[in-house]
DNA sequence: CATGAATGAGAGTTCATTCAT
DNA sequence: TATGAATGAACTCTCATTCAT
């Protein structure tokens, strides 16, 4: 008799991790409703009863996948923004691609369509991720925008606006991929995306003569 | 009282048509997983036992209602866009308000928002409306697009990440609508919206002498 | 193939009584916690399910029974009780006996059992019983009593107390058979109790002299 | 410090008493079922692992409990019943108060309830209380009563019943208070219940002319 | 066609019991 | 001995689906 597997295993306190990660997959595959508890225990190497251990319900533990997320980017998102030091094109210029590439591999992505897809059922969720995540990204983003209205790099028109302008065309590209690529689509060239999206930002927020600007 | 007509068949009979309006507000609330057929039943003033006789299934009353948002709308659109006499600049002037308009009324919006969600339980779905809606009006957009750009109206570039930046706004609008609005998020002004995306795209993804070069 | 028992049964709107029957079988043997929904619902004749139809939660069917047994009998006991023309020592006479009666037959005396066993588990079902079954019972018995007194066949004391006297034996008798019967006790003869307790009462509780009573 | 003796042992290692202890609160306060070894645990101030050192299930641990408070209690009180020198009469004056006494201080009562309230699920246990306390007890009590009828000290009639009789109101006002009396019922006055419960007995079970006849 | 009472498989959750440490 | 994290069987409750009427 072989002795294999032992039947209890290791007790680390990277248990919730685990668990949450495992939760990750499972619920961005199948929503909140069709995710089943004993298919994240399995996944997370658990016995389903070893769930409890650590949350109390399974929408507290949707809470925790979602709250993942969020804690630690925007301080870091923030820092490296306001940090910037040259012109908003050429932030603009470091920042696409930047996005880009964080969508291609941030659970954020999964994350952020499950807040869109059980929001209606999860409100404080909703509100979770929009208090703590989207206002403030957009509030960030906005706050760049106007300073760069007032040294006339940027064109007329409300702050907000022009930062959905900014970031809708990646978030229709993370829909896109996570909805009908699995069924045979074309994904979008992100990069390709990030490039053209600029050359229309250039073209159509930015202003002509950038050097007009009252204090250089 | 004449007995001839059988009393007087009390409506056109538009059982199914009923079924999938009630059915299409329990599953843009709830999501497929959340909705009960009790509840669609009830919106729809029938039994439960009777939407068996006209549904083989609740999954099946789900494709009923994805299906319903695309058959009449694409033709329509497509017929409308093709026939549009003026330059693509002056399209677009038209249309971004008529595109604010219509995600502001039609179900459309709702329905593409379940899809989103539930995709990915239901490729079928996912492969349909991609295949019946977003492909061909992407190809519509797209051929246009191309079109300009050989008259010079547009500028070079990938026709379809052209149509993924105009439309793209709106698709946010949409999803903030139904996922952070709920919560107390102020809701976009979807005409302002419209018309600074105007101003972007004329600035960034059309030409500013559009007549140069006739033929090329 | 014979057709045998057809699947699904009649709907008749006594499902609950059978229903709170069947549970009254199982919860008296059991115990709240160790009656199980599955043996209810085999007893009742009736799926799982279906218990649901009727009641909210195992609780409620818990509740159903246990309200089962007061609402009928506090107010035809008290017109009986009351409407008794004779003396006291004539009402005990009659009584005892009929008390040991109900007891033999009645649900009363299991679910009694229920409400003593469980009755920290589910404050409001002792609360339920204590407001709406023993309270007026005794109340009616320490009237009676007290009333005895005025007329001089009831010795001084507590009428409350009294009444107790009266009612213990059968209690523990009950008790006694609930409990030490089923693991091979000998039961009591109620009817002998009754007869001793009686003789106690009359020795005990009444005057010697029932007719020094004020009025004759 | 001397490193002799080991530490200080620091307590006499009473653990089983511990755990009894504090399963009897527990029991008595939940029942059986609604009993969490959980809790058990953290009263008795060891870890959940530990109670399995000592007992090898729940069940066991139930029984350590009700045994418990059967052992020390039978043999003294028969020693002081069968001791007591005097009528029965004076015994019942002595005795009636002390059981009130009792019943308000000893875990007996506790226990008695939850054999009362889960015999049926542990004959075991409802055979152990019938035959180690019970039927030893009202052996002891009829033989006293037996007797003193010899002596024409009590009326004649069933000893046992008799026993019943004398315990009866106590075991009512017992479960009173552990029923009615937690959901704000009043409780009962046990010394008042006593004297009165005296005065009955005297009336009612005792002869008026004890030393009548000495020797039948 | 239509009803809605009834079904029963399946889910989340609890907790006595076990075992690696 | 002692711990407490981990297990897994069992339970209550839900709800899409079926069928007698």
């Amino acid at each position: 008799m072989q002795p294999g597997p032992p039947k209890f295993q290791r007790r680390k306190d990277d248990r919730p991790g685990e668990i949450v990660t495992a939760a990750l997959a499972v619920f961005s595959e199948k929503g909140f409703a069709a995710a089943k508890l004993d298919e994240i225990a399995r996944r997370a190497g658990v016995s389903k009863g070893a769930l409890y251990l650590y949350y109390e319900t399974k929408e507290d533990i949707f809470h925790a996948v979602v709250k993942t997320a969020v804690a630690p980017n925007v301080e870091m998102v923030k820092a490296r923004l306001e940090a910037f030091p040259g012109p908003f094109g050429g932030l603009l210029e470091i920042f696409l691609p930047t996005i880009a590439g964080v969508l291609s591999v941030s659970p954020v992505a999964s994350i952020g369509k499950m807040v869109i897809s059980e929001g209606r059922n999860f409100p404080e969720l909703a509100r979770y991720w929009h208090d703590e995540l989207v206002t403030p990204m957009i509030g960030i983003v906005s706050g760049l925008i106007g300073r760069a209205q007032d040294r006339g790099e940027v064109r007329p028109g409300d702050p907000k606006l022009y930062a959905i302008e900014i970031i809708s065309p990646f978030l229709m590209a993370l829909l896109w991929r996570e909805t009908f690529v699995p069924v045979g689509a074309e994904p979008f060239d992100l990069n390709a995306l990030a490039a053209q999206h600029l050359g229309v930002l250039k073209g159509g927020m930015l202003t002509s003569n950038p050097t007009a600007r009252s204090a250089s």
